[in-house]
DNA sequence: TAGATTGTTAATCGATTAACAATC
DNA sequence: TAGATTGTTAATCGATTAACAATC
């Protein structure tokens, strides 16, 4: 329920993962901690929230972990992701190589004027006015929002009405909390590119000068 | 220090530059925690922190507060900014139109082949050769690794060694705190979009399937 | 003045950690 | 068995909030 939470939850799956990968057969809270950088204590705790129990002795046994971590974070079935606008930084997303590790699959782009993209990926660029019914014919979950600030809300307005649940928006506003995220559970994870830069300037200039200037 | 600290001060600066702009002259700790959905006593305690004082009947002075914040967060001097890696996510970056507002500029890119680059925006592609120099000659404090997995981490040793301070990674892997980071005080910042749409999958399959199947 | 708002202290809340009994 | 590790409880820590005296 908690970020932080969430956030151990898929670093343990990949570590989980990896481990198998070279053999591992079981594996202790301590290691997991070291690993994440979590203390050993939150580990078991982590677990025992998810009803993941080891043995007093042996510590965890990676082949059950892995198959209760792809139960809990959706498994290795793969999840299909559309692409709205298709501009730079949506046709780059589409090209991205971290997905496919991951069991993400671009399934369709989506742009004004499909023609005038130039599309070296594989995936097919509709129409705009092609969106709400391929959302809801292949029951699409996730979407990627990569259209000007300006279209933005109207796109998120779009999307949610055909029953989209997730999006990670990287227009730069913050599109909040609206009517609809509410009325129908749309999850929404805003990237604020020039936020991260901001974010990152402060923290330098705060090693230097100290917050209280006197 | 706390991460969601500096993410209110990121807000309330936006906030209140918008207000400015309006042609407010006073606030109140109500509306700014109204704003940026916090309660007013958490905005009076940052505030009291940052050493920031208002009236106790008239509030803040928006006048001081775009001042104040401005010093604080880095103030609207120009931050320039490379870019490393000007594959498909680097060039979308570098023409991405969120930066200039926030008074973020690219001042050059870096690739090992800087000749094969399509590069429509008027910054600078420099070769991988150039980068240390380039940043030891203009104090460049901060950096974007959008290089393949591969070579992030040596990319960032060779960054860190020429001095730079912030790095915002966008390879798909987790660039840890090397004892480069610790020794030279260089933050790293994470952008990892597929762990971002797992998030999403993740949260949306728990608001269906409780998190305890039994 | 009376009312409203700040600034700060103490209370609360939630997450993390330490500790240790249970037990393999 | 002795040693090691889990699972869980209680303690700690830090961040947020409530409350209220100070005061404009």
């Amino acid at each position: 329920m908690n970020k932080d939470f969430i956030l151990r939850l898929t670093k343990y799956k990949r570590l989980i993962h990896k481990l198998k990968a070279l053999g591992f057969e079981k594996v202790f809270s301590n290691n997991l901690g070291d690993a994440i950088g979590v203390t050993p204590a939150l580990v078991r705790k982590d677990f025992s929230i998810l009803h993941l129990s080891g043995n007093k002795r042996g510590g965890y046994n990676i082949d059950m972990l892995v198959e209760e971590f792809d139960r809990i974070l959706g498994g290795n079935t793969p999840q299909n992701v559309i692409i709205v606008g298709c501009g730079r930084i949506g046709t780059a997303l589409m090209q991205y190589s971290g997905f496919t590790s991951d069991d993400l699959t671009i399934v369709a782009g989506f742009d004004q004027n499909p023609k005038n993209v130039s599309n070296p990926s594989h995936v097919p660029i509709y129409g705009m006015d092609k969106l709400q019914d391929f959302i809801r014919e292949n029951s699409v979950k996730v979407g990627v929002i990569a259209v000007p600030d300006s279209e933005a809300s109207k796109v998120l307005d779009i999307m949610v009405e055909a029953g989209i649940r997730g999006v990670l928006n990287f227009a730069p506003v913050e599109l909040k909390c609206s009517k609809y995220q509410c009325d129908s559970n749309c999850v929404i994870q805003n990237v604020n590119i020039a936020l991260e830069l901001e974010h990152l300037f402060y923290q330098i200039n705060t090693q230097e000068i100290n917050l209280e200037r006197d």
